[in-house]
DNA sequence: TTGTATGCAAAGCGTTTGCAGTGAT
DNA sequence: ATCACTGCAAACGCTTTGCATACAA
């Protein structure tokens, strides 16, 4: 039977107040703040569990190590900025893609990530450019 | 400079001959039959510099290592089958996902991955409660 | 009391790197 | 003759696991 102990309570809260899938070292960082002798092993451990409770599931973008989110929020998909490299979510979706697969294939689901420049790097990119060339937008 | 060795064309034709992206170990085994003292370590170099010379890139399903396909391939995406596990190559975009982003984020670029199952899986899985007969690769 | 959960340290695994020898130019 | 490339093995960083202890139930 599964037990309610402080790291997994932590380890959840962490999760879920986070807005944005967390690195399982970030998960550490903030559940350290309510149980500072927390260890690694026990993060990977509840998130292990979590996934295949259904109730967190990880998110992997390339060149990444694996993120972890809460299974609860809607479904959504991430933005990763090129310059930050930070992960935000998006609640938009392009809808059915199912047309997008070969005949004869099933689609059950899918995952998408869009890469460019959040906002304030987009606005920082600008403002260097404008710097740079000497022009103004 | 960069020089042309038995090694790097052996991976550069796996990778080529390939028809879906590969995993480093797939790409030794495949190497191998033309170069049979290859390392595993040539082939990370070699698939490192390919990345770096826009040759090839690394496509990273959540979950899985890296695989790496060459960039000659026009603009395309992944379906994974949830059965056999397998990465196919879909030759459809759904276009333009600007719209989908925050105010302020600029989109360059976008990765989208299908997931459900392949035409064998799903007619395997059809008839799996008759005869457990399904077949892989 | 019973047995899961925890923390620590060691082990695993995929990937990277140092080094001396090899081979393309 | 250079000097990038290669193979091997050691090193690395992230993740998992073995084990003795702590603590929910």
């Amino acid at each position: 039977m599964e037990r309610n102990t402080r790291q997994r309570a932590a380890i959840r809260d962490a999760l879920t107040q986070a807005g944005r899938p967390l690195l399982p070292l970030e998960v550490l960082a903030a559940a350290q703040a309510a149980v500072p002798g927390l260890g690694i092993a026990t993060v990977y451990r509840a998130l292990k569990a979590m996934v295949e409770d259904g109730e967190a599931r990880s998110v992997t973008l390339p060149g990444e190590n694996p993120r972890f989110e809460p299974t609860a929020l809607s479904h959504h998909h991430h933005f990763q900025c090129r310059r930050c490299l930070r992960v935000f979510d998006i609640h938009a979706c392009p809808g059915d893609l199912s047309r997008l697969a070969p005949r004869g294939f099933s689609v059950e689901d899918h995952e998408l990530t869009l890469y460019g420049r959040c906002r304030e790097c987009a606005l920082a990119g600008a403002s260097a450019a404008r710097a740079k060339s000497g022009r103004r937008r």
